[in-house]
This record gives structure tokens, sequence and C-alpha cells, in this order.
DNA sequence: AGCACGCCGACT
DNA sequence: GTCGGCGTGCTC
């Protein structure tokens, strides 16, 4: 006997749960995840639609309460359905709940409230991206750009879709390509989804897609409410719109005919989901397209190491951009040795010859960016008696200060508090705060360069909504000398004046200790070495290290990719990390610390007795052993083959169902994470 | 969401 | 007496 798990179509949190059904044999063969069927419900046997979300052959409910299905709609419209497919496959690939997948995947149903909202083209004035270099109204494609139009274009017209990798250095004209390919996507009647990284578009990409695509384009931004985007659900729903442009979540608009996925930026950690489901952008845009027979364009300067790997073993076509438009050249780069600036006495925290060129470029006229890869380093407050860092009572992190309003929080469960007087183990009075962050740096170009003018740009002044476009409008109008900032001011935008880049503390980075510490930080070398020089000067670049000799500084100052990429393979390998291996973390997190370690330990015990070929790690505390009070340990399992590990995945999810009601479930929860970006 | 059950006020 | 108010609870 067959039966079906399914969610009823009722839009309130009480039924927000699978209901099985008995499927009648007549309908066997027309049930499926993802199918419409009509189902009596409720005391009055109402008929209600449903979507089946699975096929079981053991019910947990009594099968003297179950119905039968009624019938099977026939919809005209696939699309959703399409969605409950992928919303099924994130929760099999990842390991969530289905309604969380379902979440995800469908619009919350807001009604959307009309405001003058983000795609008004006013927001994105004031700053350049050149990233074709080509000024504006000669917008031909080169010779290079045309052949992989024209092959991609090729395999299309063929019905042969493929997946595309398109390695083209910062400048190269990706965007041009992009638009090109939609268009003639968009031309033969299908639609297009066009995924960026979380950040803001550059106002020459956005009035190009506006050019080609007039009102058959929506674009969606980071901060769009959900009723918004409900909005541009139905738009797609209703065949309103040929092209959307978004984040991750855009992967999920309802196009009756999808025929390209292109994904900027590939690379970016941001398209990995960091709640539950935990996706990748990537994976689920290959799925989305396979179940469309649609294309998948894959595009960055700096390619996921993943990527590369697929391009070279022919999964994925891989095309070179390697020349900057127009000629422009590479800006000339130093590395420089901060053991050796500390040996001769230098204890700033820039080196003389970064020094000297800030202080030549502000003189000339000229701008200069800073960028510091702080990855929660600095902030932190300690004593200089004792040693003792402050941390947050409830989370296992330092707690941060807030220089602005003399206040010490928690990054991560907003726990405040007043900065105390004197150091709550020792009782001394010199307690100070670990400052390597922008505003020390701010205070510091302030000191060496009179009369300077400094934009700061972190998590903290860009906390407020519109305040990044600010800041970046305003360095463009060269209203500053000087821009100090995070990783966030190494992406997108370029600014012309600029012609010196300052790197500090390149590898601090590095130490974090996962395996895709040096990927990080040669993408990020790479990117912020890209600010430097876009006109006609080629710019320098000035890297400050204490590892001058590692390989992802030494390659990324040379802007050499493919060497960076052959000995970053070769660690992976010889390590077992990814994309040679594939790993699962699981975390277990709960308010007792014991009963929560026991049960790390006896989902351990699942994947042992499964007997599978899959390598064990731990278990053991997690990186952040404590969130809001809640404990944290984690193991990991590593195995060549991802299904064995969703098979490991699955054990587990069942013995974890087996154990609901014993209280355990309630109070232990759960988490897994496939090919982690970050480390729980 | 719907629909039933259920326990108190004003009405043909 | 009972008609009906909508509070609470369940729906495979």
């Amino acid at each position: 006997m067959a039966y079906a798990n399914i969610i009823v179509d009722i839009s309130h949190e009480a039924v927000d749960r699978p209901f099985t059904y008995i499927i009648p044999d007549r309908l066997l063969d027309a049930c499926h995840p993802g199918t419409r069927v009509m189902i009596p419900f409720g005391q009055g046997n109402r008929l209600k639609l449903g979507i089946i979300l699975e096929i079981t052959s053991n019910p947990d409910v009594p099968i003297g309460k179950l119905k039968e299905i009624e019938s099977v709609v026939l919809s005209q419209d696939a699309t959703d359905s399409r969605l409950i497919e992928l919303a099924f496959f994130i929760k099999q690939q990842y390991g969530s709940k289905m309604i969380d997948a379902l979440k995800t995947v469908l619009p919350a149903k807001k009604a959307y409230r009309e405001k003058a909202s983000a795609t008004d083209l006013s927001s994105y004035e004031g700053f350049n991206d050149d990233s074709d270099g080509l000024s504006e109204g000669r917008i031909i494609p080169s010779d290079k750009q045309q052949a992989i139009i024209d092959d991609i274009c090729a395999d299309y017209d063929k019905g042969a879709a493929g997946t595309y990798l398109i390695h083209g250095i910062t400048g190269s004209g990706k965007t041009l390509i992009y638009t090109e390919l939609i268009k003639h996507v968009v031309d033969s009647g299908r639609q297009a989804i066009m995924l960026i990284p979380e950040i803001g578009l550059t106002y020459q990409t956005v009035s190009r897609f506006k050019k080609y695509f007039g009102d058959r384009v929506a674009i969606m931004n980071s901060t769009l409410a959900a009723g918004a985007r409900y909005r541009y659900y139905e738009q797609a729903r209703n065949g309103d719109i040929d092209v959307i442009i978004g984040p991750r979540s855009a992967l999920f608009m309802p196009f009756e005919k999808l025929g390209i996925i292109v994904m900027d930026e590939e690379h970016e950690g941001a398209y990995k989901s960091e709640n539950s489901p935990r996706y990748h952008a990537r994976e689920v845009a290959l799925e989305l397209a396979s179940m469309h027979g649609a294309s998948v364009v894959l595009g960055s300067a700096t390619p996921s190491v993943e990527s590369y790997y697929h391009a070279l073993k022919g999964d994925y076509k891989l095309y070179k951009l390697t020349d900057r438009a127009m000629g422009a050249s590479l800006p000339h780069t130093d590395i420089v040795d901060m053991r050796e600036e500390l040996r001769s006495g230098n204890r700033s925290i820039f080196s003389g010859r970064l020094r000297t060129l800030l202080t030549t470029t502000v003189a000339e006229n000229k701008q200069a960016m800073l960028f510091i890869n702080r990855r929660g380093y600095a902030g932190f407050v300690s004593c200089r008696a004792c040693g003792e860092v402050l941390k947050c009572p409830h989370c296992d992190v330092s707690l941060k200060e807030h220089r602005s309003r003399g206040m010490l929080v928690c990054h991560y469960c907003g726990y405040e508090t007043a900065k105390p007087k004197a150091c709550p183990s020792c009782g001394s009075k010199y307690i100070m705060s670990f400052k390597a962050g922008t505003e020390q740096i701010e205070e510091e170009v302030k000191k060496l360069i009179p009369g300077v003018r400094t934009l700061r740009m972190d998590g903290d002044t860009t906390a407020k909504k519109g305040s990044f476009d600010k800041i970046v409008r305003s360095f463009g109008r060269h209203e500053a000398d000087v821009l100090i900032g995070t990783q966030m001011i190494v992406k997108g935008h370029d600014f012309p004046d600029v012609t010196l880049v300052g790197i500090l503390a390149a590898d601090i980075g590095l130490s974090g200790g996962d395996y895709r510490s040096g990927e990080r930080t040669f993408e990020l070398i790479t990117q912020a070495a890209g600010r430097a020089g876009r006109g006609d000067d080629p710019g320098q670049v000035v890297i400050q290290t204490y590892q001058p000799d590692n390989y992802s500084i030494v390659r990324a100052a040379a802007q050499d990719y493919e060497a960076f990429y052959n000995e970053e393979i070769l660690y992976r390998e010889i390590s077992g990390y990814p994309p040679i291996m594939n790993i699962m973390a699981v975390m277990a997190s709960g308010k007792d610390a014991d009963e929560t370690y026991m049960y790390v330990n006896s989902l351990v015990s699942v994947c042992r007795a499964a007997g599978l070929d899959a390598g064990i790690i731990g278990p053991g505390k997690a990186g952040i052993g404590k969130i809001n009070d809640n404990h944290r340990y984690v193991f990991y399992v590593k195995s060549t083959d991802k299904d064995v590990l969703i098979k490991l995945k699955d054990a587990m999810e069942e013995h974890i169902d087996k154990d609901k009601g014993t209280g355990v479930s309630g109070r232990v929860l759960v988490t897994f994470d496939f090919n982690p970006m970050n480390p729980f």
C-alpha cells in the first residue's frame, strides 16, 4: 500500500504540517512529490487542494484514521510543483525540515504595500562601474566576448543546455556577456535568472539591464521586504517579467520556462545560506536548471576551487578572459614583510612604504583605500595586567566595544553591558580595547596626514539602511581622500581616482585554520588589489603581512589564479578536503552540556553503525562553544561520495525522529552543514 | 482556515 | 425551556 504525505493548501500555522493519505491504485502512477491533489479534509470532508511532499509505505498515523486522495489535479502551471520539488531537493540535500525548505522556496504570502521602494535607478547614481571597459553607448562585444556568447548560444539553440564557467579578471567584460546571453534566451521565449551576491548592483549594470529589457526585468535587492518579493513572484508567475536579478532567493521565482541561470561572482560566500536549510545557491541552481533544461553560466575573477575543479574535469565548459578591456595595465604590487618592519623599529600599523605612498597620494589629490581583513579579531577588550578578555556570559565569544556608545556588545546574542571600570578578574584599572579595526586605522591616518578627509566603512557605519550607498557615493564624488574599511570595500565599485590600495594584515584570515582560509585570502587580496588604478595610472598596491611567503599572498600579488589553484588543489587532495572529498558537519546544541554531548555521541554511533565508507572526526566542542547559553558540540563526516553523507544524514534524522517524545529531541537541536563555508 | 463542540445570556 | 454568541480545539 502506498501513502502520501501532503501539505494542505491552508495558510495557517496549525495545519502547516504534512497529513497522510492513502493513494488509491488508480492514482498510483500520477502521484509524485510535488503533485497537486484534491483531498477530503476536516470533519466536513471538504475537498481541499494539497501538495504531495513524499510517498511512503509506512505511515506514522493509525491506518484506520486515513482517508483517500480524491483526485489528481492536472495543474496547467507546473511552476509551483517544481518549487515544491526544489524544496524537496533542498530538504534531502541539506537536511532541513520540509517546512523550512518550503518557507525558503515559497514566498511569504503578504500583501504588498505600494511604496516608491529600491529598483529606482536614481538610488544607484553617483558612482561608476566600468566592468566592461566600454563607454556607455558603444556596447559592442569584443571578438573574445562574442566567441563565448556564440558558443553558449549554439549549445542553447541545439537544446544542449550546459554549465559554463567564465574566468574573467576584473574589468574583462563579463557583464556584457551575461546581458547578451540573457537577451538571446528571452528572445527565444524563455526566462532568465541572474544571481548576484548580497551587495548592491552598480548603476551601469542596472541601467544596461533596463535598457535591454525595460519593464520585463525586475531587480531584487537584499533588503527587499517579503511583500515586494511576493509581488515579483506573482509577476513571474503571470508571465509579466522575463528576467529577475537578485540574491540567492531570486532562484525561487516561478518562471514557466526558465532558459538560463547566470551566477555572477560565483565564488562568493553569500551564496551559501547561513541558516537552515544551509543550501548553496550554486548547487540549487544546477538542480533547478536540470529540471527546466536550462543553461547555467558561472562567472568570477577568482573562481571557487570547486567550480574550477569541475571545469578542469570537464563537467563545466571553461572560458577565460585574461585581458583587461581597453588595455589597462595591472597595478604594481609590493609585499611588505611586517616582521622586518618591527625589527627595524617600526611598531606602527603602517609600513614605511605604505606611509610614504599614502602621503604622496593624498598630496597629489588622488584617493587611497585601506583594507583591513578583520574577522572578529579586533575590538575586543582585555586587561593589560592579567590578560583577561571580556567575554559574553551567554556565548563563547569576546565582547566588542562600540566606542561611540561606550558599551560592550555581543555580536551573537545581542547582550550589552557597560564597559567596566576595573578588570572583573584581577581588579586592575588598566583594561583596554584592542583596536586593530577601522577606527584605529582612521585615527592613525589622521595623525599621519593632518587635515586628511577620511571615510570609514564597516559593520558599524553601514548598520543603517542606505548608509553603504551613501558612503560609496560620497567617496565616488571625491569628498574624502582615504576610504578605510573591511571586506565590503573590496567588492563591487570602482573609483577612477583611486591609485593606492593598502591591505593591512593580509594574513589574518590564514590563521583561522579552516580549509578555505587560503582561498578566502587569495580572493580578498586579488579583489582589493583590483581596485587600484582603473584609469590611466596603473596604480599601486601594498600588501602588509607577517607571512610574505604564503602562496595565497604571493599568487594574489601576482594576480596568478592558475598558480594559486594548482597549489590549493594539491593541499585539498593531500588533506582530503572539498572538492576532492565532501564534508558533513553535524552540530548539536542544547542548554545542558552533558546531555548535548551524550546526544552528539549517539549520533556518531549511528554513523559508525551504518558501516558506510566515511571517516568521522570528533566529536568535540564547536569553534564557538556556546551561543545564547546553548552548548554546541560538533563532529565531521568525510567521504569522497556525497551520497554516502546524505545516507548518513538520513540515518541520523531517523534516529532523531525515533527520539520524539523522549524529551531529548526538544532539548537538543541538531543542524547539518554540507561543505561548510563558516565552521560552527 | 473551517467546522464542531461547548457552555452562558435573551427570546419566540 | 432553546436559540445562538463565538472561545477552544482538531483536522490524516
